[in-house]
DNA sequence: TTTATTATAGACCGTTCGGTCTATTTTATT
DNA sequence: AATAAAATAGACCGAACGGTCTATAATAAA
């Protein structure tokens, strides 16, 4: 890793937390400047605008809540624990992935009529979100763990719906009291497919 | 209604989209100058400032939307026929009630970390709609129609939560394949519960 | 119709915006 | 250690920002 490549990384980590709490629009490069302590040229020497450098956050926020999922759902075997592994991981908001809150939901609603580049970004991570969940609703039923008539694909999109509102919910609230009911709902209906 | 309240109304009306779509942050005064073909100091006559216009416009919204949901709901008598008729107002967005999606979402949004005043009134208008459903629910449980062991709070958590999370999802896919999947469950869920 | 009041246009203000450019410093190569 | 290359600071730019102010125009009251 070159020092350019190090500092163009550092730079997209500092930028995040402020793109995802004040979105774009609300963003000035000159708090990015204060975030990094760099001058105005220092950041267009390795971006060459705000919109480049929106993108390349939009992408680190949106790899990084895959990763850190991905880490917490394959601790577990059964596909029930990778289920219930990711609801615990959105459940604990006191210790959030990410500054700000869920980065779907944040550029998603900036950018569905404003950004096409951010929305698509947004829609890919939307779709793999669904296809993973379905992914592993689908491994529990072919060996044997959920019942067979499970319909995976309209379970994914269930839970991944209910998940993203009762975030979105929970961020508006300022409290979790409803993220958490929805969690134990989902957690039921998951509980009533164990064979 | 004098000239002024007329004027004032209407500003706030040709806003609305505006700030619906692009945010508050990314609608400039000079974008509701061309959209009200007035000049800065008539809009400045009305409103102190661009904040004060932009909760005017929530307020709006927020009532807009409620408004027409009451009206929607009302045309029906029975409890299942208002859930139903709730449920049918969002899932036809070709017609939608606002343009730039549901408020809550956007303007819930874009305030959460950064304006406790329109972030206040979004939380205000989740929990009007929550109650309004948990009302319904109650109705219903009430005179018989549905099973008195339902939890209406409960459901009516979980109704508004799979309706804004579908709502934001078929936003950014530009779709509304999974709005439909989910009033179905939804409506399935409901019609189990009539006696 | 005159008069008092209100509403509006648009020039103007200071500030901040995103972005450029060059001189200088820091880093990597030899 | 000398040199070539890359990274950075910060002055600078024009445009756009939110907001003010006054002269004028439209309205309402008499």
């Amino acid at each position: 890793m070159t020092k350019a490549e190090r500092t163009r990384q550092f730079i997209i980590e500092q930028a995040a937390p402020l793109f995802n709490t004040k979105g774009v629009a609300g963003t000035a490069m000159s708090d990015i400047m204060e975030a990094t302590k760099m001058a105005k040229g220092g950041l267009y020497g390795h971006f060459e605008s705000k919109e480049a450098l929106a993108h390349a956050v939009v992408d680190y926020c949106l790899n990084t809540l895959g990763d850190k999922i991905t880490a917490a759902v394959s601790k577990h075997k059964t596909a029930k624990g990778k289920l219930f592994a990711y609801l615990d991981f959105l459940s604990s908001p006191e210790n959030p992935p990410l500054k700000g809150g869920c980065p779907m939901i944040n550029f998603g609603t900036e950018a569905d009529d404003t950004n096409s580049i951010i929305n698509q970004k947004v829609k890919k991570g939307m779709e793999w979100s669904v296809n993973r969940i379905t992914n592993i609703i689908t491994e529990g039923v072919g060996n044997g763990e959920f019942h067979a008539s499970w319909n995976a694909k309209e379970f994914a999109i269930k839970l991944f719906t209910m998940i993203e509102g009762a975030v979105l919910i929970a961020r508006v609230m300022g409290n979790n009291d409803h993220l958490h009911t929805i969690i134990k709902m989902l957690k039921t209906e998951i509980e009533a497919q164990v064979i």
